[in-house]
DNA sequence: AATCTGCTTTGATGCAGATCAAGAGGATTG
DNA sequence: CAATCCTCTTGATCTGCATCAAAGCAGATT
């Protein structure tokens, strides 16, 4: 990993500090984390890091929205995660990434070096139980992806995915923020085609069939509003009871 | 959930007593988990749980294989999960199921009242360290079945669907057993069609195209031998270095 | 304003895998 | 041993998405 050194920050004002790995520690055990903790930032399309890379450093983030993705050697490429702010990289115990991490915004990380971070993971439960949390809730969203990735059909893939975001504006922390019936596109078409195990000709296709049929109504590209949730959500194929994807 | 009450069995004599959650335990925190724990047994295509039901027991498969899956109201499927011995069921802190537990195989559970598990974990941190570890393990193995179902060819799906259970067969816990060069097929055309987001009838073809060129053998239709192992990695489009797949 | 460059849309065509349909074993049962 | 189920295979056809190709559009560069 490489990227500028961001100005230290306080753990007491962090935006994340209720939702990271760090979310149940009291102010003592915030102090032993605070001392080992640096900032590191990347700017929009920068790599982070690469599979194989050598993993000594995990870290969370503060800002911005990186990806995860697998990549086949023929230049097939499958996004695994989204990773968005409170988000954790990287695993204790293992030194190798699985996977190839890029910001597709600028991208700020607080960052630990993973040796220290296993030894305050046993000295640290709240740490370790947050973890776990996170662990399995990463889990859950993976698996409604599989669903998703195995068996809905492209229109529903886009329905799904506009879904997903809508419900990322509507409480990324659990409170309603700003109007649902309109989001903006934090990925461009070729990060969406990835993340739906499309091609971007579909991608812009059923964007065009959505609109044309009165789902979803486009504003330049990155703008979406819709006019009837229910409709999308319909067309999403999801019957709105469980499934949570993120 | 329901089933028979099968023999109470000890811990040290237990077959999955190194892999499980109990894996890290010394014997006095054994002797703990032993006082809460339970038996159950289901049949052979038996229904374990479903997606929804409150969940208030959490178990470790002791013995047979279950599946994880997700049902579209149509009735598209999809395995988000296989679980084999010494793999975990449910989540602390969750009280309903998100997906449909089925058991694949006669299937035995180490079950435990989630509550007092809950309680324990906090008492136990190896049991929590074990789980998280074993949840970030089945995250990566979600990640990789993410890029199969999203990138890869149905002759790739089934290729990697082998590879996969070569592998098991080869070190189920890090040592060589049997012949790699024969396996069993633990589950129907029809399991691994709804695991690989598949139809059963292109799995078929596959498999006679695979045999026709050479790449298997096949031996009834639940046993498959490997002439060549390298083949058939190539044929699965992994480049063999990193992902573990289960 | 003109050219460039990256992103997106649209069109034409091809193909992998789905769907529909019909056997072919292999096990269980009367 | 025929009859009934299953599960699996094979064949014929269809279709949704990929592929190949070209053009539109907006922001950056000069």
């Amino acid at each position: 990993m490489d990227g500028d050194l961001a100005a230290a920050q306080n753990c007491s004002s962090c935006p994340i500090r209720h939702r990271a790995v760090c979310a149940r520690c009291d102010d003592d055990e915030l102090v032993r984390l605070n001392e080992i903790k640096f900032y590191k930032s990347y700017a929009a399309g920068q790599t982070i890091a690469m599979r194989g890379d050598a993993l000594d450093v995990v870290a969370s983030v503060v800002a911005g929205t990186a990806t995860l993705e697998r990549v086949i050697e023929d230049g097939r490429t499958q996004m695994v995660g989204l990773l968005l702010p409170s988000d954790f990289i990287g695993r204790p115990g293992r030194g190798t990434l699985q996977y190839d991490v890029t910001a597709v915004s600028d991208v700020t990380l607080c960052c630990f070096q993973r040796k220290p971070f296993e030894s305050l993971l046993v000295e640290i439960p709240a740490v370790q139980q947050r973890l776990l949390e996170m662990a399995l809730d990463e889990l859950d969203a993976a698996r409604d992806w599989m669903l998703l990735l195995g068996r809905k059909t492209a229109r529903e893939k886009i329905a799904s995915l506009l879904m997903l975001i809508a419900k990322r504006t509507m409480h990324p922390d659990g409170k309603v923020m700003g109007d649902i019936t309109r989001i903006e596109l934090p990925i461009s078409r070729e990060t969406m085609a990835n993340f739906l195990g499309l091609t971007i000709e579909t991608v812009s296709r059923q964007f065009t069939g959505l609109r044309k049929d009165g789902v979803i109504d486009l504003d330049g590209n990155r703008i979406v509003r819709i006019p009837d949730l229910e409709g999308l959500l319909f067309e999403s194929g999801d019957d709105g009871d469980g499934g949570t994807l993120f």
